[in-house]
This record gives C-alpha cells, sequence and structure tokens, in this order.
DNA sequence: CTCGCCATGACAAAACCATGACATCCCCGC
DNA sequence: GCGGGGATGTCATGGTTTTGTCATGGCGAG
C-alpha cells in the first residue's frame, strides 16, 4: 500500500514516516502544498495524509482539488485544531477522516487501516458504467451508445473493468497484466497499449483526443469518468 | 443469501466465516461429511462449499449425494489438489465451480458471486419470445414466423429457453451443457454450436448474418430480443 | 425398418491479439 | 524556447484460438 504524507513540519515527517514503514506501507512524502497537490495527482497512491496548516496551498483546498481531478483515494486530514467548523469544512471538501493533533501512533495506524478497509470493500467494479453517450455494463457484458451496440472483445471489458474499479487512480501496465490477463500472462508492454487504443477508437468520440480513458505519462492510464 | 460451508479444518472455518459474513452472507458450516450432508439435503441453502478432503464422507461423494437428492443448488469445490483428473471428478460428480487451495478472499468471494449470479438470475424463463417476425411459445412448445408453422425440435427449445432465461447475458457453451442437456452430458463443445446453427437457420432471416442469436467470442452465445 | 435427432470430427473462416516498426508526444535539462 | 531521449500513439502483420459449417454415422422412437 502507498501513502502520500503532505506535511510541512520536519520533526513530525521525520517522526511519522519510520511509524508507517514499519508498519509496512510504502511511503513518499511532499513538504508543501503544491508539490503534495502535484503528487497526489499524478501519483499513484492508496491513502493521502493531508496537514491542514501548509505553506503554499492549504490542506482544504488540496483536497478540493485531488477531488476535481476525479481521485477517489482516502484522504485523512491531520490538524492542530479539533473545533467542529473544521471538522465539517474538511469532510465537505472531501475529505474522509479527520485527526486531531496530537495524536498517538496506533491511534493513527487504526484510522489509517480503517479507510483503506472501507475504500477496499468498494474496488469491485461497479456493475454498469457511463462514458459521455456510451453505456457499458458489465453484468450484461453489452456495450452501446445511443441504442447502437458497440462490440467489444472479451479483454476489452476486462480492461475496462480494471479500470473501472480502480475508480479515477491510474493503473499502470503492470496491473493490467495482473488483472485483465491470464495469470503470468508476459506480453509485451504495448499490447496493453493496443487495447486501450482499441476503446478508445470504440468509445470515445474523438479518438484522437480522449476524455475518458486518459494517459498518465509515466503511470499507465486512468478513467475519466466525467 | 445461505451459504453452507463443509469443511473439517478449524483453522480454515475460523477464517472464512467471518470473511463470508463481512461479505453479507448468512453462513452456517458442517465439520465433517455426514453432518455436512444432512444439513446440504435438508436445509434450504443457496450454495455449498465443500472441502473435498473430509472425515467421514469424501466431497466427491457429497456431491453426487445432494445432487441424488434432487437438490441444485451451485456446489464451490474447495481442494489443496489441483490436477485435471481432480477438477473433471468433481465437475463431473456435480460440483459447479472448483477452487485450489490457497485461494484468497477476493477469489472466493468473486467465485461465489459469479455462481450465485449464474443460477439466480435466470431462474424463470419468460413464457413466451418474439424475435423478429418470429413467435415462439415455450408453453405450447411452438414457434411461427407469421402464420407459418417452425418446426424446433425439443432440444432447440431449450436452448432458446436457457438464452431466454439469461436475459441478454452471454451463455457460456459449459452453462448451456448444464442447463440444456441432460445432467452431466459431456458432449463436445461443437454440439451446442450445431445446436445454435440450426436455430440460426430455422429463426434468423438471415441466418449468416444474425441478428438475434448472436456469437460473443471467447465466451459463447447470447440472445438478443430486438 | 425408417426417419429424425444429434454427437462427433474435419476443415474453412473469422476473430483476436501479441509483436514489432515507426511516428509522435511529453518531459527534462539546458 | 530548444533539443534529446524515453514514453506513448498508431498501424500492419502473422500466428493462434475460436467459431461456422457440413458430412457422417449411431441411436432411439414409432
Amino acid at each position: 500500500m502507498r501513502l502520500l504524507l503532505i506535511e510541512d513540519e520536519i520533526s513530525l515527517r521525520a517522526a511519522l514516516v519510520p511509524l508507517l514503514e514499519d508498519a509496512g506501507y510504502h511511503v513518499q512524502s511532499a513538504a508543501d502544498g503544491t508539490t503534495g497537490l502535484d503528487r497526489a495527482v499524478t501519483g499513484n497512491f492508496d491513502l493521502i495524509l493531508l496537514d491542514i496548516m501548509l505553506p503554499g496551498i492549504d490542506g482544504f483546498a488540496i483536497c478540493r482539488e485531488i477531488r476535481k481531478h476525479g481521485r477517489k483515494m482516502p484522504v485523512l486530514m491531520l490538524t492542530a485544531r479539533g473545533t467542529v467548523e473544521d471538522r465539517i469544512r474538511g469532510l465537505d471538501g472531501g475529505a474522509d477522516d479527520y485527526l486531531v493533533k496530537p495524536f498517538s501512533g496506533p491511534e493513527l495506524l487504526a484510522r489509517i487501516r480503517a479507510l483503506l478497509r472501507r475504500t477496499a470493500v468498494d474496488a469491485q467494479p461497479p456493475a454498469s458504467l457511463r462514458l459521455g453517450e456510451v453505456q457499458i455494463d458489465f453484468q450484461q457484458v453489452t456495450c452501446q451508445r445511443g441504442s447502437h451496440a458497440i462490440n467489444l472483445t472479451t479483454r476489452e471489458f476486462r480492461v475496462l473493468e480494471v479500470l473501472a474499479a480502480a475508480k479515477g487512480r491510474p493503473v499502470s501496465r503492470e496491473e493490467f497484466l495482473d488483472k485483465a490477463w491470464d495469470h503470468r500472462a508476459f506480453p509485451t508492454t504495448r499490447t496493453v497499449d493496443n487495447q486501450i487504443l482499441a476503446l478508445r477508437q470504440k468509445l470515445e468520440t474523438d479518438p484522437a483526443h480522449p476524455r475518458h480513458l486518459i494517459t498518465v505519462h509515466g503511470k499507465g492510464y486512468r478513467l475519466e469518468n466525467q
């Protein structure tokens, strides 16, 4: 599991990073809001730890921006202030939980576990998906633009399902090969690209300028669900 | 949904029961074959999870007994062995799916969902069906294009019924053999194709370009109703 | 016995998709 | 801004798998 810690205080970072790594997480950190937001949006994280008081952009704004980019990973806010207003404001902006400093290590780990568990449950692909005027039904294994049926291959459905289950998180080529290909298939990476290409040509209104099957340079692809 | 877990290893039961209950299933378990068979036959379960290596009766025998009693609920075999012979023997004896230990929780849940979907969704085929200008009546077992009668064989009716019951979802050849053939017939896959071929030639306006009996490459066939 | 049904196998046709070549784009350092 | 190198877009190709289609023969019902 990959965590992103956005926190400007060096001493807190120094304390938190080992704690999280000891707990088995992969941790990256950012010392200011701008860097943090950038990594949160482009990186492939499972959870964000976000301080509210930050130089650059503040935590509330970062959280809103993350959501604007369609990223659904859970965000755990860290703050020195604990007023009811702050809490409401944070949760309103798209944060998933809220932890008031000072907190204990076990407390933090427990919150992280709870958040990851909560989101892992709905890591299953949805029963159906709508991309613009295209409707994909994973139960019926059908796909149509308006009333006109579109023929997707089995592999294309599986690739879409993986993307849909990721809920906007970028999916790397390796992850695709793991999840959409039969166990232990090791095709060249071009293969994944070709599936994406085919899906774009079938699903996107303008395949050359995709609005839903988005390339994340150096990371893979992600699904923009409008 | 009510599941019955027949498994003698305490540790596996202890791991599986909470997993299944968290997933929203009602779980009962039996620690040996005799008890398990008894509950499977008398109880009202939607699915059976069945270990093969059991004290008392072994899993294969239990499965056969369950079928002898006319119970049709899906059976998912769990086993440490994964040989082709075991698999065939299990499926031959009336099991519906097969999972080799060790398996992951999500993997098990996915299989269960698939089995329940497969057996529950299409419980009731419609009483009649209209495909273009062709009218099929499953009650009267008749079929006509306009006022002109079309002669369908018994098997063709059953194949159509299975397709109709699936409501547009693709039906695999395995599923056809399960549902449209007498218990545990193992004809070559070509047999299903031939039935579809015959149906197309009788029902489709242009058998070479079917509009209703649609091939889903790598999956099977599905019925396009309109 | 005769006829229809249908399982099996053979072969052709089609679909799918892995691979590689080349063009193009993007990011980074200058 | 301006290359340069790596990453991605795109296409053509061939091999493999899956499906279409037909012929054959066994089998059971009437």
